[in-house]
DNA sequence: GTCTATAGTTCGATAGAC
DNA sequence: GTCTATCGAACTATAGAC
């Protein structure tokens, strides 16, 4: 949008959003300050309640911005597969999954920088934050659940509600590198290798959700 | 200790790591204010400092309550399972998963409560927050692991140690009850019923290891 | 052990000049 | 749009009486 004005070197907006993710994802909501971010952008603190009025506000520009990057490339990949027909299970979870990492911002820094704000998020009791997954992800959650379903018959609604969520929580959790991979399994598995962790993924999710769609449970 | 003198209604070093857990789980560390912890336990603010000194040794006392409660009963749970000789994935499962909901503080609250504080806590990049997970967790753990590799012949600790953390991160992701499983799945499942996310956790979680026991990652 | 009172800091947000 | 300056409210932690 207003493209008739070249953006010499980053617009503030552009910067402020950047430094709020690099922070918020550092120190969570509460823990970030709008003095960091404003520093971290190299602007003075009031622009930021200029533009996004409140914390608040910048956090959610913040989030959406990159929550949309995300969900684009998602919905993307899973409509060129659907189109093509015959889908196997692999192929839409890595369609879920990949995008995480190759949207995250700042790639040099494990690229699951934003990962750690998804969960924050999506895991607090508060009102305005529950509001914010629904809005961000419900509507992609949905054709993938779908997709989920098209894909292995037998699994039903609630089956594929519960596979979604469980494959989302298994991979999100191991996106920030915090070395605990590497200490656990004396050096053989390396948390920082997220091309690694995410084959590992997509064979432990598949497999997952096929006995989801074998199982009995509701009887 | 020191059971010579009856506590007469808990004692408040007790009622404050209560009121700790409580105000901790629901805002975050950051979020959560010694003040509001004193007047959830009914306390004076200068008492939580008396006991514990600062807010990061009571944040550590509260963790350490809650995460060796658990882990006292999942190592137990194991060692019996051990002691009887063969074991199946589903039941190495079970004790791992089980006893966060079961030893999870104010089962009428979800049970899960402590589980956002534990993703919160672990996905952190803090150095204190590291410490505290890997002192609390990664013994337990590495139980864990060694007890799925003999359980499943021809799984490298690598792959033993994404499937341990993604078994983990799978349901630890879906014990806050926030409503997202039930509008998701349009009202058939239902996430405020953790026993059963729990059935479908385990028969997801069971069929992944096995996958990754069968799939030659590293050749 | 438990309290009141407060020191010292940091925070979100706004006013107003340019 | 962007800044400096500041207000008022919250915070952690401590001092000191009981």
């Amino acid at each position: 949008m207003t493209p008739s004005r070249p953006p010499a070197r980053g617009s503030s907006r552009e910067d402020i959003l950047d430094a709020a993710e690099a922070i918020f994802a550092a120190r969570g909501f509460e823990g970030a300050s709008m003095r960091a971010i404003a520093d971290e952008a190299g602007v003075a603190q009031a622009l930021l309640h200029y533009h996004y009025k409140t914390k608040e506000g910048l956090f959610e520009a913040m989030f959406a911005r990159r929550s949309g990057a995300i969900n684009r490339i998602r919905l993307a990949r899973l409509d060129v597969m659907l189109a093509r027909g015959k889908t196997s299970v692999e192929d839409i979870v890595e369609a879920l999954l990949r995008p995480t990492i190759e949207a995250g911002h700042d790639p040099s820094l494990g690229g699951g920088r934003f990962a750690g704000l998804i969960l924050a998020v999506s895991t607090s009791e508060g009102d305005w934050q529950k509001g914010l997954v629904a809005r961000s992800y419900d509507p992609m959650a949905e054709r993938f659940i779908s997709a989920l379903k098209a894909a292995l018959p037998g699994l039903d609604r609630a089956n594929a509600t519960w596979g979604y969520l469980f494959v989302v929580g298994a991979a999100l959790t191991q996106m920030t590198p915090t070395g605990r991979a590497d200490r656990l399994s004396e050096g053989e598995a390396r948390d920082d290798d997220t091309d690694a962790m995410l084959a590992r993924a997509v064979t432990f999710a598949a497999a997952g959700l096929r006995a989801l769609a074998a199982e009995e449970h509701g009887h």
